[in-house]
DNA sequence: ACCTGAACACCGTTCAAGT
DNA sequence: ACCTGAACACCGTTCAAGT
């Protein structure tokens, strides 16, 4: 009689974590952060606000696991065998196309970092660079200082490129990052050279350079100036002019 | 009769825009970004939310002018006479200093330096460290990408340095920076040190550090890499493993 | 000119109620 | 267990109306 064989349990369930997800990112994807509301997202997975708390959390927790989502499939690319260096310009550039492709990641990427130190995302990328760093021969008194550096300059990278279409005004800058670019060269050429000498001065490469390329530049730069420190070891940099 | 002398015009006036951006920063400092609300504004200035609209604007004008006000106090520091790397260290340090004060400003710097290139804080910023890299000796076709690395890496360790209160959750973590960065330590040691060997021996490194002292070193380190670079020429440093 | 404050159109979140 | 959706306590912004 009661001999329940747990049978599949007439399982209601018709809502899944990773379905809620993958929903939640095409809406970020279409309308950047603003465009995630629970109301949106529970209209698009035709279920009420109520189900997204339950299956997921509040709105701050859909924004995690999206963004954990994407940087882990970049942390889950092989990365055998290259040398250490070539590691770091792996995941920076994969994550810089991760950006590129979710322009709203940046921003999360940032808030990832600072406040979920315990995140798979934080210690993913932390493990990864400074794994990195330390097989690149450095003394081991420098290598958090060498992988915060490293962190730090990609993040700000990431922050600076992503695509946010820009406060609408003056010309007609679309979200296109050409003439975003341009526009922005063409008002630095038009500013006073006694005021502004240097963006007076640049202002065509700005409209010239690619980010993509700048950005391997930059990693490279902070490479080298890593390695170079390790010959020279404690010159004095202290504090500057603190007063 | 009519001689209208000009009196003061008997002024209705009662709100000044520097009076309103004042009160701003006062919110900001004390509960962070989500606490400025335009109504806890105008009670705080015991008038209507329209006013606020009147004198500045919608409430992202009053997170610019808040932040236009502290950044513009940090550039007008002299910087005169010293040199090109110490006028960097210094901005660099006085922005610094400054998200330490105002914790929200480290997220309204990355807003304006990647939204409004045509505001004074980006333009301020990218000219103070472009004409001090112009100084230092660098070929011109790198004066962009040098100066363009050092604001990411500025920007994205003043990201991360910002003492936004963490996601409140795990360990009683208060909004102290050393409790903070040593509740971090202990969970990473914690972690199997199979899986994430860097984090776990690199544990008691995140509990002793300074941020002020990396944040220079990491100016010091990459100051280094671009005078490096000036001695080796063009190096094949392209765009790593593209496929 | 300058300010008031009610009204509008949204939010995120909760939770009794249903199945 | 899982979901619904009305209700609650907020938002930013507008704008007729006042002085």
């Amino acid at each position: 009689m009661t001999s329940s064989v747990r049978l599949p349990s007439r399982t209601n369930q018709v809502l899944s974590r990773h379905g809620i997800v993958a929903e939640v990112t095409a809406l970020l994807d279409a309308g950047g952060e603003e465009a995630l509301t629970v109301r949106a997202l529970a209209e698009r997975l035709s279920t009420g606000s109520g189900a997204i708390y339950y299956r997921v959390g509040p709105r701050s927790e859909l924004l995690n696991a999206a963004t954990e989502t994407v940087v882990e499939d970049v942390l889950a690319r092989p990365g055998r065998g290259v040398s250490p260096s070539q590691r770091i310009r792996d995941l920076a550039l994969g994550l810089f196309d991760a950006v590129d492709e979710h322009p709203w990641l940046a921003t999360q990427l940032v808030n990832q970092l600072t406040r979920r130190p315990w995140g798979a995302v934080t210690m993913g990328i932390f493990e990864t660079i400074g794994s990195a760093v330390r097989s690149m021969g450095i003394p081991r008194p420098r290598w958090f200082d060498a992988t915060a550096t490293l962190v730090h300059f990609i993040l700000g990278a990431l922050s600076q490129n992503a695509r946010t279409e820009p406060e609408s005004s003056d010309p007609g800058a679309g979200p296109d990052r050409g003439e975003f670019l341009s526009s922005v060269s063409i008002a630095w050429r038009a500013l006073d050279p006694d005021q502004f000498p240097f963006l007076h001065e640049i202002a065509d490469d700005a409209a010239e350079h690619d980010d993509r390329q700048q950005f391997v530049r930059g990693i490279s730069t902070i490479l080298r100036g890593i390695e170079v420190a390790s010959d020279a070891p404690t010159e004095q940099e202290q504090g500057a002019s603190d007063a």
